[in-house]
RNA sequence: GGAGGGGUACCCGAGUGGCCAAAGGGGGCAGACUGUAAAUCUGCUGGCAUUGCCUACGAAGGUUCAAAUCCUUCCCCCUCCA
């Protein structure tokens, strides 16, 4: 039992309440009933990174333990937007798009959850049928100030920018699923914390125990320091092809690898402190440990083989600065004759699309042919069999011709 | 309902008739360095064109040789008082 519960409370910023926990776990042992472990999720960003993950895996451990783990999907609350933080009002979504970021969703946490044993939910199930009455119900069961004890009302109204009624209605709404779920356990984020609560609330209200409360942390960006999300741009998709994941995760800096160790690697703690100690000491080579961080991640989702192949490809592209096979090959031969290196940059690079983009990034260094660095952006491409091009840091591009064009000389 | 303050490039933000393709910062991109990075330093950051043109300061009109800057109407956002 000691065990269980530290197994299970591992990887947490916060647990509310501990003793709950445990009353819980004990019944469920001597009744052979699960819990019920709930964690909600907006519909409004299908694609899960690196971040939900942390969360998920904490679902995992339920799974494996043998709990009920319930997957909502929050399409009705998705359409009012949680204010928790900054955010800004959101588009509202059509019933299609809903479900068919649910499909997403469902696509990408079964790379985790085990679909038999989970049970996935819609909260317009019992919110879309709800009458006025009793919205009015649900409010009474909350004071404004309680609402205020909130830190970003509380800042918003102090001071003096505007919250939205409605914007109250979030946590009473997803308090109210947990009570429409009969939620044993939810999950959040630590910005969920209050709307966590709220669910404790509602649920003694209506004469149900109160749920515990897991808070896992939120996961830093690529950036180091703004929590990942996809806005942002500072993510890891999970549904990305593996040599972009080992890509990105090469690219965080040293100290954050010890961060994504920390909430994201299996290893054991024993494991972790020692590595710590010896990136220290200097006995573990930080670059080591990173590919082996972003091994394990890469394995996770795409299998070890996809592992040791994107291992393989960034020593090749970055360490031995190799043109890499799988180049993106592009058929030359539509292209206009004479042409100048801008031009065919332009039309062959993703990133670098305008002309001008193109002389800049020529002119600056930043592009090879043929594997030498070429800067005078005007000089009209030979035509030769195939051009390789090194655009930037991380586009290379063959360029291939099928036959002499008939207008070069 | 009343009073006031605003909308400038990816973001924040300066600019109140020509010197404005628009200060400064952030972000981004590239180069150098390295251990893939991070940090640091350097350059770039509307488009087309080999020194010129086009498009851009919420939208549409107008005044002027000349408008981000002045006028008119409209749209949107915010604050305070009710």
């Amino acid at each position: 039992m000691e065990d269980l519960l530290k197994a299970l409370k591992r990887g947490t910023v916060e647990v509310i309440d501990d003793d709950g926990l445990v009353r819980k776990l004990k019944k469920s042992e001597s009744s052979g009933k699960p819990l019920r472990i709930k964690a909600g999720f907006d519909p409004t960003a299908p694609d899960l990174h690196l971040g939900h993950t942390v969360l998920i895996q904490k679902l995992k451990h339920f799974q494996d333990a043998g709990h009920q783990v319930v997957f909502l999907i929050g399409d009705f609350t998705g359409m009012i937007g949680d204010p928790t933080g900054k955010s800004e009002t959101r588009k509202p979504l059509s019933h299609e798009d809903v479900l068919r970021n649910a499909e997403t969703y469902k696509e990408q946490i079964f790379k985790i959850l085990d679909p038999e044993k989970t049970e996935v939910r819609f909260n317009s199930e019992w919110l879309s049928s709800m009458k006025i009455e009793d919205v009015v119900r649900l409010t009474a069961q909350m004071t404004v100030a309680r609402m205020l004890e909130r830190d970003d009302f509380r800042k918003r109204y102090e001071g003096g920018r505007p919250i939205s009624i409605h914007e109250f209605l979030y946590p009473l709404l997803q308090g109210y699923d947990s009570v429409a779920l009969r939620a044993d356990v939810e999950f959040g984020g630590t910005d969920q914390k209050f709307n966590l609560l709220v669910g404790r609330d509602l649920q003694r209200g209506h004469g149900q125990e109160p749920q515990v409360v897991m808070i896992t942390p939120l996961l830093e960006g690529l950036d180091g320091v703004n929590k990942m999300s996809k806005s942002l741009g500072n993510y890891i998709g999970i549904t990305e092809p593996p040599d972009q994941i080992f890509g990105k995760m090469m690219s965080i800096s040293d100290e954050l690898m010890i961060r994504y160790y920390e909430l994201l690697s299996g290893i054991g703690m024993a494991e972790f402190e020692e590595l710590k100690k010896g990136l220290v000491e200097g006995r573990r080579h930080p670059m080591d440990a990173k590919v082996a961080l972003a091994k394990e991640i890469v394995a996770r989702f795409h299998g070890a083989a996809a592992a040791d192949d994107a291992i393989e490809g960034f020593r090749g592209r970055f360490t031995r600065k190799e043109f890499p096979d799988d180049a993106r090959r592009v058929k030359g031969d539509a292209l206009i004759q004479p042409l100048d290196l801008a031009t065919l940059v332009s039309c062959v690079s993703v990133s670098f699309t305008t002309k001008s983009a193109a002389r800049r990034l020529i002119e600056g260094g930043g592009l090879e042919v043929n594997g030498e660095k070429a800067t005078d952006s005007g000089r009209v491409v030979d035509f030769a069999k195939e051009i390789r091009l090194k655009i930037g840091k991380k586009e290379f591009v063959v360029v291939e011709f099928q036959e002499k064009s008939p207008n070069a000389k």
